[in-house]
DNA sequence: AAACTTTATCGTAATATTGCAATATTAAGT
DNA sequence: ACTTAATATTGCAATATTACGATAAAGTTT
């Protein structure tokens, strides 16, 4: 096993699973808050911010980019990585909605 | 390795990445998605709702318990499940917050 | 073109996750 | 106490993830 049963669940809920998982390391969260606060998001940049080696920030960088939360343009021999503002509201407005329900509970 | 360096990043960093990487599995956002619509949260409707066996079930429960995100409360031989509002309102407040700032992108 | 810069990929080791059968635990009812 | 019902834990196999050194690929500069 290892492998998640992704044919047993809805489309969104993958879709929310994919989302959240790409969130779900450190590193990644690192990343994105980088992204919202520089004025530059080169590649490198996000390697010397963070605190691990190059292959390991450029696999984070590949996972990010697969789940769509982020994308890189090519900017000479440097890559520019960008928040994918569509994908990240996705994952807003998941929750944003999933709170507001959250009324009436029973315990 | 397999291991993820947590001391390396922020408590908050840290706390954003446990927290979406509960959310980072199907069957766990199916979970999400129940405690939500159901009255009552019994941990067996849980079971009989999800395409899983017990045991694994139980599994992602621990799993949402262990970030925070759930609370099981005893209710003579079977367990209340129910999302905790406050867990769950750190990762919307985060999503909300960094949904904001998106406001100019370089690419 | 050679040297340099930047980022990606490969290969690999260590660890984590997923899923389930079997079994244990705990509480309720008889 | 015995049985039933509900949930947790154990143990294990298959796969995924994390991390990084070494190397490749692609662009830039001189």
């Amino acid at each position: 096993m290892g492998t998640t049963k992704t044919d047993l669940f809805t489309a969104k809920q993958n879709e929310i699973a994919i989302l959240a998982k790409a969130m779900g390391h450190p590193a990644r969260v690192a990343i994105i808050e980088y992204l919202l606060k520089a004025d530059k998001c080169i590649c490198g940049d996000i390697v010397n911010e963070l605190p691990l080696a190059q292959p390991t920030v450029s696999q984070h960088l590949k996972e990010l980019k697969n789940a769509g939360i982020i994308k890189g343009n090519i900017e000479g021999n440097a890559i520019c990585y960008c928040i994918n503002e569509k994908t990240f509201h996705i994952l807003k407005d998941y929750f944003t909605k999933t709170a507001t329900v959250l009324k009436q509970q029973c315990c």
